[in-house]
DNA sequence: ATGGGTACCTGTCTGC
DNA sequence: TGCAGACAGGTACCCA
């Protein structure tokens, strides 16, 4: 379910009434994609941090007197979201996590439980480490740049859209936001990734974030379940160009868009405005 | 190193 | 109505 957009605006909305919250209790539910790492009991009494984000996963810093005391790494997965609450009630069968504090319960809710709560001494560090590390740079970053990825691309012999999906060259872009950009940028999804010119590289770096920033102001995409911390659905779905719209005549040429599988995963694209 | 495929898990929708 | 099968926003890991 949630790229970086929907990432991103679940970090904002609850990252400023978490921080300085103090762990009362934790509580763990059935396993996720990995085991926690730490005794839950452990954490009481430690206060959270400011919540950052790298690529699709959240860092949230807990501290001890002030002092940075290790973290919990998080990632939504598929199906994943978190909701903070000052009373979030009885867990359901797919609430997984619950760090209670004294300012509401950050609950962690993921039906297929792809998702993962993992504590590491610091982001820098174990677990948490071993997951951050080889990750592509950030799309917002200022040295992802048209030449950046051109170079990058240069180096991979696969499609440009499983390149894209792998998260090794730049973050953030899943499935959905993935096949916006290409659209955007007039790319075939089918493309060798090394037969990408400079030209093209340059418009579709500028296509990955515009499209990520447009999503972003939107507050994501909903297709059925991603929700914010306040429980807000995200409005960019309503504006996709071609994901899950096979069949249906493109809005800039009219043509049937087309439905390919790629690595296992469904890919979007117009036949006409994408040229390999 | 790269690329291809599998695995993890559950809910929802489609077609027979 | 019931049921089998396809499909879903991600990514670590194994093997060639």
């Amino acid at each position: 379910m949630p790229e970086l957009p929907e990432v991103e605006v679940t970090r904002q909305s609850f990252c400023e009434r978490i921080h300085g919250a103090r762990v009362t209790a934790v509580r763990v539910g059935k396993p996720l994609r990995w085991p926690l790492g730490v005794v839950p009991d452990s954490l009481v009494a430690r206060t959270v941090g400011e919540v950052a984000r790298r690529g699709k996963y959240l860092w949230l810093p807990l501290e001890d007197d002030g002092r940075e005391a290790g973290g919990l790494l998080m990632h939504l997965g598929m199906s994943g979201s978190l909701a903070f609450s000052p009373a979030p009630g009885d867990a359901g069968v797919h609430d997984h996590f619950d760090l209670v504090t004294s300012r509401g319960t950050l609950r962690l809710t993921d039906p297929r439980r792809f998702g993962a709560v993992v504590w590491s001494a610091s982001r820098s560090d174990g677990m948490a480490a071993k997951l951050l590390n080889g990750l592509g740079l950030e799309p917002f970053d200022p040295a992802f740049t048209g030449a950046h990825l051109h170079a990058a691309l240069k180096r991979r012999r696969v499609a440009v859209k499983l390149a894209l999906l792998s998260g090794d060259i730049v973050v953030g872009a899943g499935n959905i936001y993935a096949c916006e950009a290409l659209f955007a940028a007039g790319i075939d999804p089918r493309t060798r990734s090394d037969r990408i010119s400079r030209p093209r590289a340059e418009r579709l770096a500028a296509a990955i974030r515009d499209t990520l920033a447009r999503a972003l102001a939107l507050g994501g995409s909903t297709l059925r379940d991603f929700r914010d911390a306040h429980g807000m659905e995200g409005r960019f779905q309503a504006q996709a160009r071609v994901y899950g719209r096979a069949g249906v005549p493109c809005d800039a040429c009219g043509t049937p868009l087309r439905r390919i599988v790629q690595g296992q995963r469904a890919t979007f694209f117009c036949p006409t405005c994408q040229r390999r």
